[in-house]
DNA sequence: ATGGTCGTCACACGA
């Protein structure tokens, strides 16, 4: 089973592209992050004909996540709980029956957080501790679980072209990597991690200043694995190649390849 | 390089 999240930054803007790549990537489960479309103005049908169930959780203009998946769901949650006055649309989880059992898969987009003196963020910080303890909870159904999605997170200095340029960045403060490290390691794995240590692993180029062009990226887009699904894990794969596209998302695909079948 | 480029939605705002 392929399981893929990628950042489309405007399903409106993406809808063309997304349709090719599913295609050609032919995922099993996609979790969209940033669709920045109400659920009603979503265009399901044309993701549909090509044979997958769509559930979304939008909101208009900004933010909106959504999981494709070529199983039915059998459950469907939105939102993180734990905060019941956040309005942001960050979080949908679809629940799944496989030939091993129960699979969940959340679709996440982790707050920004910029710029770092403003309320927004410690509301990164506050968001990342909801689901820190949200994540706890679920591991203890000790059930295949997939947290995917656009973290606005780099992990350690190796996932950024150039450090340095980040560490007056949200994405890169002391606070932010040490939230994402006890998430980890609560018991996850990260699929692209696990698979190797290599620097040019971007998942993020900058549309400015011809950052793609220079390979001026970062990685911040990952699947996060319990222990279930990371012992049915193989491989995990970034295409990068989505990139260089015509009217590219600034994101592109992550998968991760788990051997387990639709029930 | 205090610039640069996008998407959404109608005016800046978020990234």
């Amino acid at each position: 089973m392929k399981i893929v999240t990628w950042n489309i930054n405007g399903i409106k803007a993406r809808i063309g592209n997304l349709l090719v790549w599913l295609k050609d990537s032919n995922p099993d489960i996609v979790c969209l992050q940033e669709i920045k479309s109400v659920d009603e103005q979503f265009p399901r049908s044309e993701i549909e004909a090509l044979g997958y169930h769509v559930e979304t959780h939008g909101q208009k203009g900004f933010n909106g996540v959504a999981i494709l998946s070529k199983l039915r769901f059998d459950e469907v949650n939105r939102g993180l709980p734990g905060d019941d006055s956040d309005e942001q649309a960050r979080f949908i989880e679809g629940v799944f029956s496989t030939d091993k059992g129960v699979l969940r898969v959340v679709s996440l987009y982790l707050p920004n957080g910029n710029p770092v003196d403003t309320e927004k963020f410690p509301y990164k910080l506050s968001w990342m501790a909801r689901l820190e303890k949200w994540a706890g909870e679920r591991l203890l159904l000790e059930e295949p679980l997939l947290l995917c999605g656009d973290y606005n997170v780099i992990p350690e200095p190796i996932d950024a072209r150039n450090p340095e340029a980040w560490l007056g960045d949200a994405l890169f403060q002391p606070e932010t990597r040490q939230a994402f490290r006890r998430l980890l390691n609560l018991g996850f794995t990260e699929a692209t991690r696990a698979v190797t240590d290599a620097p040019d692993t971007y998942t993020f180029w900058d549309y400015q200043a011809g950052a793609w062009q220079k390979n001026n990226g970062i990685r911040i887009d990952f699947l996060l694995m319990s222990p279930e699904a990371a012992n049915r894990f193989s491989s995990a794969s970034i295409e990068k190649h989505v990139r260089a596209w015509e009217k590219p998302s600034d994101h592109v695909p992550v998968a991760a390849e788990l051997a387990l079948q639709p029930a």
